[in-house]
DNA sequence: AGACTAAACGGACCATGGTCCGTTTATTAT
DNA sequence: ATAATAAACGGACCATGGTCCGTTTAGTCT
């Protein structure tokens, strides 16, 4: 669990789950460390404008960065665990807005609205970070074990349950998230060319007859 | 496309869309690569059962078969390939089944019921060969493109129309074979304990409420 | 049998993600 | 200021999937 700034509020902090949990949050940060991972970010963003996420590897990255390699994975453990972390404010932005943001996404619709808005906006989400997002995926056991996944679960959970869905709604939001798959999303946009309202349209239809029967 | 014997039935070869393409049907196979080929297969075999499908390497198997590590390479394309191969027989079984067996899997039930049965069958085969599966889904760009999974979604579609789906059911057949992926299921039963009942419980009831508001 | 050819072979080689461990350095206590 | 210490550093090293290309060989044609 780490604070991180609601963005564009004067709320000031809120709770929030990282998309990539930090080791250690207590102890702070040693000022050659921060100053490398700042270095780290702005070559990986700087790498990815310029060759995209395939041409960032982790040797280059590190080359770039004018740090070891060791430095490299001390910091982000993995591969993933970097494209995680480029996710962060992404993330942290689309969860505060289906937690706490404006209906139909945020709280005061009803729990079909918000989920046919949860998943526009996943689509959405998808579609705009790309590359990241697949690259993200290779998480080292599995996409599962992402704490924002587990969010995002229990989360669809929730708006099942309001709907008054009583059938084993855990498992079932992990049907509808699946559906949300952005390997699946990107492979119908990119190699089929299905339009993303199209993908809408059809997880519209999906939580709609699922709850319809409820 | 490519003719496997029906197992299990005198009717002769049937047609079956093969889990892994092959390359040159036409010509047929050099004595000597038929002899590795077989060598690598029974090594394959037995490294796994010996090691488990993560001890299963290209080079230890190169080395246990008795070939280069080219040989191997040229025969399967790559290890997800390899997998394919493991899988095929199986896999033409389970196509046979539910294109041609008995209701409810085959034709004769109505297609909620066939399609409530292949969901069930699809969940033992994956809890049944979980490692290789998983293995096998690494294909090389993605696991959308492996033929048979083409077959699952067209057999998938052609069920909802039968039950009167008519809103994009293409789309539906995509999410509802998305809640059988095999990195799901495997997680839900190995890391969550989810009994397979329980995963096909909660299989009918999504494609039942699917079909019931068509 | 001998030559010819296309296919198969094999293993050195490459790229890349990830690990290890001896060395350096920021920080803190004295 | 100095010493002590825990953290950070860096780059050699490893494992593994995958490629390349010069060499060998099965099958065929004469």
């Amino acid at each position: 669990m780490v604070r991180l700034l609601f963005p564009g509020s004067k709320l000031g902090p809120v709770t929030s789950i990282p998309l990539r949990p930090e080791p250690t949050p207590a102890a702070a940060e040693r000022s050659d460390a921060a100053r490398n991972r700042e270095r780290l970010l702005l070559a990986a963003r700087e790498l990815i404008a310029d060759c995209g996420t395939e041409g960032l590897t982790m040797d280059r990255l590190a080359e770039r960065a004018g740090v070891g390699k060791g430095t490299v994975f001390r910091r982000f453990g993995s591969r993933a665990g970097l494209m995680l972390t480029l996710l962060n404010d992404s993330e942290a932005d689309f969860q505060a807005r289906f937690m706490f943001g404006p209906p139909p996404l945020g709280p005061g619709a009803s729990g079909l609205e918000r989920l046919i808005a949860f998943g526009a906006e996943r689509i959405a989400y998808v579609v705009e970070f790309g590359d990241l997002v697949l690259a993200a995926e290779n998480a080292s056991r599995g996409r599962f074990e992402v704490p924002a996944a587990a969010l995002w679960l229990r989360h669809i959970e929730v708006l099942l349950r309001d709907e008054g869905f009583d059938a084993d709604p855990w498992l079932m939001a992990g049907s509808l998230s699946a559906a949300l798959d952005p390997e699946r999303l990107l492979d119908l946009v990119r190699r089929h060319g299905v339009p993303p309202e199209r993908l809408v349209d059809s997880w519209r239809d999906l939580v709609t007859r699922v709850v319809a029967a409820a």
